[in-house]
DNA sequence: TGTACATCAGTGAACGCGCGTTCACTGATGTAC
DNA sequence: TGTACATCAGTGAACGCGCGTTCACTGATGTAC
């Protein structure tokens, strides 16, 4: 429990950058990042970082890479649950509601990714790993209306990514705070509501 | 034309520093925006600006007091169009899609302004005439769902709130550019998709 | 198993810059008499 | 109509700070032989 001399190599300085990124942004956004005070709070030289990401826009496009894989990840397991047999949700309406659902819970369990994916001006969207988890993400919720609504799945998809990416914008900006009601909890509600046709 | 000798006083500063900030903003948000900037672009001294606001949060609270009574306008005019008997929109529906239209329009034409009323972190949301002028807009919002819908008000008008808050957000943010419609076209398609119970 | 050496990860000092804030000041305006 | 004076708007120098970037360096690691 004394202080050990602190080793000169940190272990994992990479991850622990991007962690301790994440932290920061979800407390004062992406904008207000600082590689000095990410290296500070690391316990670091702040000529550190530089050996794993060249400047900000590499950190944060690494960080909206992962952002999209999990994204895409979470809409896939909402699409394809485990027990699929067992769901209730086999309908079109029903499984096209749990994507959004899937959504919002990304977004608001995921904060600081969710911020970064929201800020293409920071990053290089065109990154290809980022690029491509974004269009894997956008696939699985163009799949999903398109097995609601077989003769609109454009319409009907962007309908729905406006309405979940309103929900969740709204949530985290605070404007909904007085509302009380878990996001998701919302999301279902306002999801019914304006795809009521069954 | 030649260069007269610039007076003393400028004017109509306050005005000006509003403007001038509205443009910054739009270039490159409202995080970035440097007071110091402000004042050089405006060629004042970088003091000047303190005779009209305290700081940057006092100035982004006036832009966000006057975003919102400009939406509230915005939303007002739509509620309650001009030539109300030869409109078409008499309905509660096409009236509500109306209200949601203006929003997007709004958010559209005066993206800066959007941008910081949707950052409430960056100014004073409860400084009096911002929190009214919020509230007048909600009022709006909520009365045209309440002619659409009766039995649900409140989840109607939550609902169209998250679909035109997202579709302006995410066009904001460039995600929709790829669409090449314009961004009321697109509100008219998603609201009429959503809110199909005619 | 042992040694030499290339490579990698992190240090710490230095640089120039733009920022917000403060301060004593000065020029212009408007009002009281 | 004219003067005195309070008030307001803007100046410019100074401060201390945190930032990103660069650089010569050093400690640790891993691999070739």
């Amino acid at each position: 429990m004394t202080a050990a001399a602190r080793p000169y190599h940190h272990g994992n300085l990479h991850r622990a950058l991007l962690d301790e990124a994440l932290a920061m942004i979800e407390e004062s956004g992406p904008a207000a990042l600082s590689l000095r005070a990410l290296a500070r709070r690391l316990g670091v030289s702040h000529a550190a970082p530089t050996h794993h990401f060249a400047d900000k826009a590499a950190l944060l496009t690494a960080i909206a890479a992962e952002g999209y894989a999990q994204l895409a990840d979470a809409l896939e397991a909402a699409a394809a649950p485990a027990g699929e047999a067992t769901a209730s949700s086999a309908s079109g309406a029903g499984a096209f509601l749990e994507l959004g659902v899937a959504y919002v819970r990304f977004a608001v369990d995921h904060p600081a990714h969710f911020a970064v994916m929201s800020a293409p001006t920071l990053y290089h969207p065109d990154e290809p790993e980022a690029a491509a988890a974004g269009r894997r993400a956008a696939r699985l919720l163009y799949a999903g209306a398109g097995r609601l609504a077989p003769g609109s799945p454009r319409a009907v998809g962007l309908a729905g990514w406006c309405l979940m990416h309103g929900l969740a914008t709204l949530w985290l900006a605070g404007n909904l705070r007085d509302l009380d009601v878990p996001p998701t909890d919302i999301a279902r509600t306002i999801g019914a509501t304006a795809f009521s046709y069954t």
